[in-house]
DNA sequence: GTTCTAGAAC
DNA sequence: GTTCTAGAAC
């Protein structure tokens, strides 16, 4: 017998179900064209362009990517130094002018998703209904998130980047641990809800 | 990157 | 029974 399909919408919806506009290629070229989306973009400059995460993972969440294209982390030589200097800097005061209590962090993915070097500017609260499994929190509490100063400086002192990629794929699928206490939480709803009692405030 | 959903886990 | 995760998507 055929029941009713249910209607089953998330609470939280916020994230779901995005207006989809048409987008040409492959998905993992989407910041392309999240680049030039007004709903998006929020600033730009002669050197880099900022936009929101179209999925933010926390209270705040910005990524910035220079308009010179630059493939991956790989492509950065020392000629890149201000360039990303530059970017930090703007990050840095991204977040002071979204909430200046707040703690941030400023970094690259080692093995990002979507093509096109992006520095993600984000709140450490990781409260936010798009943040929905291990990958997501992994992916930015594990090392696989490279803190911008330690690019920088690897490019100062050996002008290119390097990373241990042999660990990136285990990182990714370690048990769920507090960023702050380091608690180990069995499921995505437990670790949700234990974050919360954590206060991200500099100020204390 | 996301959505969807089978079946594991409880 | 429901909650939750993890892999396919041509």
């Amino acid at each position: 017998m055929a029941t009713k399909s249910v209607q089953k919408r998330e609470a939280d919806g916020k994230c779901d179900a995005p207006p989809q506009k048409k987008q040409f290629g492959h998905w993992s070229q989407g910041l392309k064209s999240s680049m030039d989306d007004p709903e998006l973009r929020i600033d730009a400059d002669e050197k880099i362009v900022i936009i929101k995460d179209k999925y933010p993972k926390a209270k705040f969440h910005f990524l910035l990517l220079p308009k010179i294209s630059i493939p991956n982390l790989k492509s950065l030589t020392k000629e890149h130094v201000e360039l990303l200097q530059h970017i930090e800097k703007k990050g840095k005061a991204l977040a002071k002018k979204s909430d200046p209590n707040l703690e941030f962090r400023f970094g690259y993915h080692a093995v990002p998703s979507m093509s096109l070097l992006h520095m993600h500017v984000i709140s450490q609260d990781f409260d936010s209904p798009c943040l929905k499994n291990k990958k997501h929190w992994n992916s930015f509490t594990t090392e696989y998130f490279v803190d911008s100063s330690d690019i920088i400086k690897q490019l100062q002192e050996r002008g290119r980047v390097e990373l241990d990629t042999s660990r990136f794929q285990e990182m990714l699928k370690r048990n769920l641990r507090c960023h702050v206490c380091k608690k180990d939480l069995p499921t995505i709803p437990a670790l949700k809800t234990h974050i919360k009692l954590h206060s991200y405030s500099k100020k204390s």
